[in-house]
DNA sequence: TATTTATGATAGTATTACTATTATTTAAAA
DNA sequence: TTTTAAATAATAGTAATACTATCATAAATA
């Protein structure tokens, strides 16, 4: 038997279940290769199926409109850090070590991952750092957020909170940075390559830089 | 001789210069009003025209197209922004103070201030929290870099950089924590509102606690 | 007064974001 | 093994979006 990780979606956000069929992992596969190339804008259901083989009709029988799509994989990603950050810190007691870990996880890009066949995590990486906040900030946010759409990402705070706590219990804001270290783990990456005077950092270096800067950031502000 | 403030536009940005026109100041005006009340993705120029009682091809004698109108806003906050920073922090000599003055002008949504008669700073804030990242997460954000479509913001991270390396002439990363709190300042405020358990504020309270949050985050950063 | 310039009115095109229909293939149930 | 259901392919069509082009007219300027 072959292990495959598997990542619970949330159903709301498909129509059909894209894992279930060759079509619908060609459909997330090739989504990532094109966004990742060309942007979310530019991105058309029309082009993807040409990319894959089929058409347009056929996307729209998993997916409902390419916002829930995009939402899709930066939810497969979110749930994806997450089981990263279970299994990476499972055996690790000193919270500090843990949160370091957390920063390395949500900065470094990645080398895609075999037991995700039809998802390159290096590129997913990339597409979060150029249209992550593109899933919830929208004038649906409130009705997307009904449907739990980030929960995978509430989820995740909460469990980056919690780390943050054990360092220092008395820390007031745990959820508050928890999300900037993962906002500013992609937006100081983006900035580094695209806007370097944004950022202290030398354009196209690797992310070791920006690490830093976070935990610079983090632990002096939990320090006692 | 009446006194209005006038913001230094990129030329680059517009076809015909909005300011010089009845026509031109009401394309600004109404598309703030219609990207604040429907957000950018509903925002097309055929509604804009029939909001202003024009017509679409009288928008595209402004604006090359919808984007460029955004940047267009969006660089017109930043050059507000850093009027108001050089205004406040004039005569301040005590530098955490004026790094305080920085959090606070950055957090807080201003009232609609009347020497700029065509444009509601109030309502521009909230465009910057929902719609601000969308000026540069683009694809063709390396192009618009080179037209110096983000100067402003450049210019702006550049002196809140200066304030924070004279509170610490030895910090490392003054531009990065300045792009972090201008960036955090409209994201946590987004997250407050929207997708209130990625911070540790009260949903629809004011922004007081996001000052506190970042005051808590820049100073300890910065303290030697 | 002549002439440039800005605007208004109208038309038209390519692309996008869908929905609908029917035929065909594949897979599951009887 | 046949029947039936489900998934897909192929095609068509629509409303809206993002533009471009043209021409008449009004307003400002020379």
């Amino acid at each position: 038997m072959k292990l495959e990780l598997q990542i619970k979606m949330n159903p709301s956000l498909y129509i059909r279940d894209p894992e279930q069929s060759e079509l619908g992992k060609n459909i997330i596969k090739h989504s990532i290769q094109l966004i990742h190339d060309n942007g979310f804008e530019a991105f058309t259901f029309k082009k993807l199926a040409e990319s894959i083989g089929t058409t347009e009709a056929g996307v729209y029988r998993y997916f409902e409109n390419k916002h829930k799509l995009l939402v899709y994989i930066i939810s497969w990603y979110w749930g994806w850090i997450q089981f990263q950050l279970n299994y990476q810190t499972n055996n690790i007691k000193d919270p500090i070590v843990k949160l370091k870990k957390v920063i390395k996880l949500l900065s470094t890009n990645v080398e895609d991952d075999i037991t995700t066949g039809h998802v390159d995590e290096s590129q997913l990486h990339q597409i979060l750092i150029s249209e992550g906040s593109k899933a919830y900030l929208t004038n649906h946010v409130g009705k997307d957020n009904k449907q739990q759409f980030f929960q995978p990402y509430k989820d995740l705070c909460n469990a980056i909170g919690d780390i943050i706590l054990e360092c220092n219990p008395k820390y007031k804001y745990p959820h508050s940075l928890a999300s900037t270290i993962f906002e500013m783990a992609h937006l100081q990456n983006f900035f580094m390559n695209h806007l370097p005077s944004l950022t202290d950092f030398s354009k196209s270096k690797n992310e070791s830089e920006i690490i830093k800067y976070l935990e610079d950031l983090v632990f002096k502000s939990i320090r006692e």
